[in-house]
RNA sequence: GCCCGGGUGGUGAAAUUGGUAUACACGAGAGACUUAAAAUCUCUUGGGGGAAACUCCGUGCGGGUUCAAGUCCCGCCCCGGGCACCA
């Protein structure tokens, strides 16, 4: 017999599989139940695909293929995010132009995705940094332009030196850029900004809609970060002009704490905040205070919160009231109070606030109990409890001390967020421009549907300056001095590559329409989708994206739901057999092209999915997938044992086990346990070659259930059993459910709890019969020697606990 | 510091969700085939005691609930991830 050879039939396959056109959807077949399964799609890197994308296309295309089969209409497509840093920093290296590379790249990553036989749906090539893919892009941005979802601002901004570019929030992981690690600097750079925050809300309610692991819903919450509080006023009163009703300003500060409002011995505002500019005739120091802002405008985030201690200046002149207590409290400048989250001042309570009670340490300020708690001049008491030093509210607690004092003080309760808008304006080439023009006096324009696409320019030089590379551009000046008139110009700027990936998934279900974005039936028909899979790493960026997108859209009337991803799943890292990361600069990558090359395309995927479970790491040992290899070839050899008589034996035991196995696989493959589900497959050929023998129809069965794991061996075997028809063109395998409940079991007899000995009986022995035989068992009787049964617990089917004592 | 995960053989991991702990696989050891090696096949493989039958211990640690705990509760320790002066 003919020895299992993958290279050979893996080639034959996908050849028969493209030159068919299996993979392609009928995106219009109503009659079937649809199931969009997405793919987080990948970015076409010119080191080809790494292990990474192969285990989550592994997943998804068993998916793929156990939901088709299960005569789903099953939308799997897959499309390139080719926009980004990479193409271009490459440009400046080689001079070969983004285009160019990202082009070639994608062949690359088609060529290596065939070669593992998967079933993805490419058609209408949804390629991000095509201009018929980024015109949508603009499309939806000129809307939310019109709809004042997108405005543009000068503040302060991340700024990333080492990719010359402004950076979102989001980007920033521990004060370093997520892409290249380089400490981020604040500076000032006028930019677009997505009114992300207007939807905080839903998008922290709605995550009640989703099915989604938990943890990744946690870090969204916490991401966005809502906390209620109270807006309070403070008086501002001038030492100069100490006179009654001569209020010079307010302060408002926010406080999830206004039950200690008494305890409030001074006021501290972030060094940008507006009053100190407004009340500069009123400050008597003001030349020390201009130095510690400046002071402050020089470190970067990190280095705020890294300085040992805090630090601060007191505005002199100008003092605060406290309106719980009519005090007249000091106002002071320190970095530790943010200036973009509330509004950029606070009430402090140093008793009662660890980092208020470190500055009132050090600048001696006074300290004043109104929670009874701990010992206030040692720490800060930052619990519940009781009031006291609170006049008429002592004695109040918690939750009504907060409604009571707000009111008193007129205060405001309010939510504030940690999330901020989506700065969206990169300084680079390669990205999707952004459709703007200014009019000769600087007013911005969106350049109008019918100029779309708005090309990116070539006539450009990469190399970063810090300024936007499209500044150069001598066509665009001219495109916009046509179109427009003389005068105007071009916004410059390139947008984050995260806009194009909030929407690709709504381009996917009608990529050839040159109308619209996708058809309003399109969307109707396929959202949201039913399974998303994809790195838990975006937790906070492309998936909080992707539903502001969808919410901003759903808002100004472009579709209409308000989530798209209703369940999603995580797949590990794969890492090296020592548990390390792999990169290029370890030097610790596996390519997949090796793997197949060695192993083939079914023992790699059927591999990744069986060493682990899904949301698990991988550990990349080469030892342990030649099991699977081998697995694979044993069913290969089977071929040999097949007979065509009914056999007795192979009938009972096999034809149960196959049922069993057809149960748990089904339930294993949905419940995305492929782990366990290839174990029953396992579990199922060793017990065929212990047999010496099996039916064409078990082994036909056995190869169905393992075809969305190992397809090209299963198309294989399937072929030489004489079908015509793919293997995939099946419908999934039935259980017959009597098959697979055992009429004979092992039940276990416990005396107190542990096991002394194992009887076979009928699955359905009543308590009496097993008590019977339990007293007569000399393995038991040993145990009840001398002593008292108390009580017999009896679970059908399973055990008989004696408890004796 | 706060919020999530997670600690089970030499290794990757199972465990019907409270009911036989270690399925499946790797590795290791022994044997068979072979002139030899590779490949393949068979057996053994949590630890201790015992010729054996058998028995005691064992799921990070310490308590608890229960007839019964890897699984539930309380208190710790360690590892991984996210956030971090957010008032």
């Amino acid at each position: 017999m003919e020895k299992y050879n993958h290279k050979k039939i893996e080639k034959k396959w996908q050849k028969r599989w493209q030159n068919s056109n299996l993979f392609k959807t009928d995106k219009k077949d109503n009659s079937k139940e649809k199931f969009y399964l997405l793919d987080m799609f990948p970015y076409p890197s010119g080191r080809g695909l790494h292990m990474g994308h192969t285990e989550q296309a592994a997943v998804t295309d068993t998916l793929y293929r156990f939901y088709r089969m299960n005569g789903k209409n099953v939308l799997h497509p897959q499309g390139f995010d080719s926009f980004g840093l990479p193409a271009e920093n490459f440009a400046i290296k080689t001079g070969i132009h983004p285009s160019e590379s990202t082009k070639t790249a994608i062949k690359t990553f088609k060529k290596q995705m065939d070669s593992l036989g998967l079933a993805y749906d490419f058609t209408g090539d949804v390629i991000t940094s095509e201009p018929n893919y980024y015109k949508w892009t603009q499309f939806i941005f000129g809307k939310f332009f019109e709809n004042k979802l997108v405005y543009k601002k000068n503040s302060k901004t991340n700024w990333c030196n080492s990719c010359s570019t402004v950076i979102a929030n989001e980007q920033v992981k521990e004060g370093k850029c997520e892409r290249c690690g380089t400490e981020i600097e604040q500076k000032y750079v006028p930019s677009w900004m997505f009114k992300i925050t207007d939807f905080a809300d839903d998008l922290i309610n709605d995550l009640d809609k989703v099915d989604w692991p938990e943890s990744t819903i946690k870090n969204q919450r916490n991401w966005i970060g809502k906390s209620q509080g109270a807006e309070i006023k403070f008086k501002v009163k001038s030492l100069k002009l100490k006179v009654e009703n001569e209020n010079l300003k307010f302060i408002k500060v926010f406080t999830t704490r206004p039950d200690t409002l008494f305890g409030s011995t001074f006021i501290v505002l972030a060094p940008e905040h507006e009053l100190i500019v407004e009340c500069q005739p009123q400050i008597t120091n003001y030349d020390e205070v201009k130095k510690y802002i400046e002071n402050a405008k020089k470190k970067t985030d990190m280095q705020r919160v890294e300085g040992k201690g805090k630090t601060g200046t007191k505005l002199e002149g100008i003092f605060a009231i406290n309106p719980a207590n009519n005090k007249e409290i000091p106002i002071f400048i320190s970095d530790y109070v943010l200036s973009g989250y509330g509004s950029g001042a606070i009430m402090a309570v140093p008793a009662h606030d660890e980092r208020d009670f470190e500055f009132a340490k050090k600048y001696n300020l006074e300290i004043i109990e109104v929670i009874s708690g701990g010992d206030v001049l040692q720490e800060a008491y930052i619990g519940d409890g009781i009031l006291i030093n609170s006049g008429e509210f002592n004695g109040l607690l918690g939750k009504e001390a907060i409604k009571k004092i707000t009111e008193f003080v007129k205060g405001k309760m309010v939510s504030n967020y940690r999330l901020r808008d989506w700065s969206i304006s990169r300084q680079r080439y390669w990205g999707c421009p952004i459709p703007i023009v200014y009019s000769p006096d600087g007013q911005p324009k969106f350049v109008g549907e019918e100029n779309l696409p708005w090309l990116l320019p070539t006539d450009v030089d990469f190399i970063p300056t810090g300024e936007a590379p499209l500044i150069k551009s001598k066509e665009l000046k001219q495109r916009v001095e046509r179109i427009f008139g003389k005068g105007w110009t071009p916004e410059a700027d390139t947008m984050d590559t995260f806009v194009d990936s909030s929407w690709y998934f709504l381009r996917y279900l009608d990529p050839e329409n040159d109308q619209k974005f996708a058809s309003a039936e399109a969307i109707k028909h396929w959202m949201p989708v039913d399974l998303y899979i994809g790195g838990a790493e975006h937790t906070c960026m492309h998936l909080l994206y992707a539903r502001f997108f969808v919410k901003a859209m759903k808002k100004i009337g472009l579709i209409d739901f308000d989530e798209p991803f209703i369940k999603l799943r995580h797949q590990g890292i794969v890492r090296d057999k020592v548990g390390k990361k792999m990169s290029k600069s370890k030097g610790n990558v596996v390519s997949p092209d090796e793997m197949i090359e060695r192993f083939g395309a079914d023992a790699t995927r059927a591999y990744m999915l069986f060493v682990s479970p899904l949301e698990d790491d991988i550990i990349w040992n080469e030892e342990n997938i030649i099991g699977v290899y081998r697995f694979l070839e044993k069913v290969w050899n089977l071929k040999s044992l097949i007979i065509n008589y009914e056999s007795q034996i192979t009938n009972n035991k096999i034809e149960k086990l196959v049922h069993k196995t057809i149960k748990k696989v089904s339930e294993d493959i949905k419940e995305l346990k492929f782990n366990t589900a290839i174990s029953a497959l396992m579990i199922l050929v060793n017990e065929m070659e212990k047999q010496k023998e099996v039916t064409v129809v078990n082994y036909q069965l056995l190869i169905t259930l393992l075809s969305p794991f190992a397809p090209h061996l299963a198309e294989e075997l399937w072929a030489q059993l004489g079908n015509e028809e793919f293997i995939l063109m099946q419908n999934w395998p039935k259980y017959d459910l009597e098959l697979t409940k055992d009429k004979i079991i092992n039940l276990v007899i416990q005396v107190n709890g542990k096991l002394r000995d194992v009887i076979e009986v009928a699955f359905d022995i009543s308590e009496e019969d097993v008590k019977k035989i339990a007293l007569k068992s000399e393995k038991i009787k040993k145990w009840l020697i001398g002593k008292e049964v108390v009580k017999i617990i009896f679970v059908k089917g399973k055990l008989l606990n004696i408890v004796i004592k």
